[in-house]
DNA sequence: AAGACGAAAGTGGTTGA
DNA sequence: TCAACAACTTTCGTCTT
């Protein structure tokens, strides 16, 4: 392997690639280094000298000598869904000093101390445990519900916001995080109803609302208008929606927007009844049970935006007898 | 039997006096 | 603070396929 960091017979890193001054193929002395894609070139011949070179640079940006500052750090990225952010070192638990050779009875005393000294504020600061608790919840929820990475993040910061002005006090951490969940989801613009979030809390819908509404009230959250398209997509791939019914769900929803017949309505509800409609016209037909389940809403609120929309959208449907088929007459 | 329908009563939140 | 109100839920009997 001439360019591996991966081969051990290669040695030590760094000290292979100070000792490239030449280029092993031409003798040429002119050698680039091109960073971002982490390979050395020879500029006269154009060889490969190195390649996939460790990027000792920081994954961050900084314009000014302000943000220069405030950024650099040591250690690994910051993640907010740790509690500590990430930022630790850890004493390690096993007796052994660096050498891996055992430590004096004396030695381990004090070791033992330092890991105590280390481990409290983690634990007993009222802080860190409550933010280890909904952490903790977070990472069950998102389990639950296959939450992307980033806006577990995003959620663990909207928690964060809402701990250090003391929302959390009087709520429940379950409900907060929830809430927090919700919040984040509505805008990254990838909601889930409030019920399947509530759902797989331990806090009820009712308490997830609450806190929900706290959450807004004081952390000024810029939350974008709930819109039903939002939910087409996931709801269509859950049902095996063709692409053709999706887009047609989508239109309807769309003249709905027009006639002002989603102001004020249930945006999961109202895009579940554009979906059962859109699957009757494109003749895969969704019962409103499955609909309604999946929207989190009865079947009698998508009985009632689904009548509403057909009277008022004039998708006037011809209903045939027997087979009970619905065609769209224009 | 499953799905759709709609009436009636109940729930929790918002609004406006 | 309280009553009216709108949207949604729960429950249930009936009709259709």
């Amino acid at each position: 392997m001439a360019n591996g960091i991966n081969s051990r017979s290669d040695g030590n890193y760094h000290d292979q690639m100070d000792m490239i001054e030449k280029c092993p193929d031409c003798g040429s002395e002119d050698i680039a280094t091109d960073e971002t894609r982490g390979e050395k070139i020879c500029t006269t011949c154009g060889v490969v000298i190195l390649s996939r070179m460790i990027d000792t640079g920081k994954e961050w940006r900084a314009f000014t000598a302000n943000e220069q500052k405030k950024r650099s750090r040591t250690g690994s990225p910051m993640k907010l869904t740790i509690h500590d952010k990430g930022l630790t070192t850890m004493i390690g638990w096993d007796d052994k000093d660096a050498a891996g050779n055992k430590l004096s009875s004396r030695r381990r005393a004090e070791i033992y101390r330092l890991r105590k000294w280390q481990m409290g504020p983690r634990l007993y600061d009222s802080k860190g445990k409550n933010l280890t608790q909904a952490l903790a919840e977070l990472e069950r929820l998102s389990s639950q519900l296959s939450i992307s990475q980033s806006l577990k993040e995003f959620t663990a910061l909207i928690y964060r916001k809402a701990f250090d002005k003391g929302l959390v006090r009087g709520r429940t951490i379950d409900g907060m995080i929830a809430a927090s969940l919700y919040a984040a989801s509505r805008i990254r613009k990838v909601p889930r109803p409030l019920a399947e979030i509530a759902n797989e809390s331990r806090a009820n819908k009712k308490e997830v609302g609450r806190c929900y509404r706290l959450l807004i009230r004081y952390l000024d959250l810029e939350i974008p208008v709930a819109d039903p398209m939002d939910y087409v997509a996931r709801f269509g791939e859950e049902l095996n929606l063709s692409s053709k019914a999706q887009k047609q769900a989508y239109k309807i929803l769309e003249k709905a927007k027009k006639e002002g017949l989603s102001v004020g309505r249930d945006p999961p509800g109202l895009a579940a009844s554009a979906i059962y409609i859109s699957s009757i016209l494109e003749n895969e037909r969704k019962t409103q049970r499955e609909i309604a389940s999946l929207a989190r809403v009865t079947e009698v609120t998508v009985r009632n935006r689904y009548k509403e929309l057909v009277k008022k959208l004039e998708i006037s449907f011809v209903i045939q007898k027997s087979p009970y088929k619905i065609f769209n007459s224009k």
